[in-house]
DNA sequence: CTATCATGTAAGTAAGTGCTTACATAATAG
DNA sequence: CTATTATGTAAGCACTTACTTACATGATAG
């Protein structure tokens, strides 16, 4: 790699994460030229204007590589470790990317337009491979006959809330048991459901 | 009320207004005074700082009025309809007090310790209030016993998320329609599970 | 070696920002 | 009515911000 793009790669690093911890509108030029170990006029340079830095920040920066191929990986699998699979996965990609996530979260309100290409890169493609994957065990009759767009989104939305909840709010990182534990109970509530069927 | 109070609810909605819209940072106070209708300088007067400001807003707007009495309410209705009623009810209250639900959501991140008292107002509430009432029908069979704390947040975030996605990210209002389908789906999901129990 | 190109330093600009001071007026309370 | 209190206008301060200009230096490619 060239000296020209380590540079700017030490600038979009620099802007992920300061963006993360401040927000777009705390994370100053200057502080990210800092961060990133060269001068302000550099940044100017090479991105014209903050809100070019961010978008190109964006667009660099992916949830995919973790996430492909999953839809073969799982394909064969029974529902139970299907779900297992995508789920775990899931929480350990927004842990490894969670200056992303953040941002995500954090900026929804703000720049809808520009976060919604993150989201849709994350969760909305998840949810129809997850989806794809629930109709083919419907037709076997795995699953019950259902909203399998609604069960995708709400089985992610779940995951994604808890991992928001536990490492912003709480601002604690979820150890490995912990997610485990939160897909093992997520899977055994949308396969089983809390009803016993008896009405009391 | 008085004058004095009149202006300072004024100011106090100016500034849930305009947090919401454009954030802690984007919100200036000129902005906030001239929506409000009166000069900058009484908004000092009154509160001082830009950051007491935006505390004081965040005590004075609460979540609650339309969640209490909700325990007494459908303590004694069936699963189902308990938790259609609790689902409804919250996505209704979300969406009147859905600035405050913006803030909560795009602060979360760099305010955490405030965000953490409305979010404990809500939710952590509404999961206890939710978990006692699943206790409740686990003790007379109605439903299996499972980690009801996971189930309760999980059943919440399901709708917030839900909620998040539509009314901040496509930015469109959700309809009644699409609340009660909503709570709808989701409370079939939580109850029976998308299994069959046949396996694949 | 030399010409080019990425980067640096330094200084600065124009426009905000939160917040203050000095003085004036209108409303309210006793 | 009068004294107090809430509010207003106007100007501005000290600071920060995104972004610019002018000039210099070091690396690299041909």
């Amino acid at each position: 790699m060239s000296q020209k793009d380590k540079t700017r790669d030490k600038l979009l690093e620099a802007t992920l994460q300061l963006i993360s911890e401040k927000g777009y509108l705390g994370a100053t030029t200057r502080e990210i030229a800092a961060k990133a170990g060269v001068s302000e006029l550099t940044l100017f340079r090479k991105f014209g204007k903050k809100e070019k830095l961010f978008e190109e920040m964006l667009e660099s920066y992916t949830f995919l590589p973790r996430l492909r191929d999953l839809i073969e990986e799982i394909n064969e699998m029974p529902v139970k470790e299907g779900l297992n699979t995508i789920g775990t996965r899931f929480l350990k990609t927004l842990q490894e990317r969670r200056p992303l996530a953040q941002i995500m979260l954090s900026e929804m309100s703000h720049y809808p337009q520009k976060v919604r290409r993150i989201y849709q890169q994350m969760i909305d493609n998840l949810a129809k491979t997850l989806k794809s994957y629930l109709e083919i065990r419907k037709d076997r009759g795995e699953v019950r006959p259902i909203d399998m767009d609604f069960v995708s989104y709400a089985f992610l939305r779940v995951l994604f809330m808890t991992f928001a909840y536990e490492s912003i709010i709480k601002e604690q990182k979820m150890s490995d048991e912990k997610i485990e534990h939160t897909v093992r109970e997520a899977v055994t509530i949308f396969l089983n459901g809390i009803a016993t069927g008896r009405e009391g």
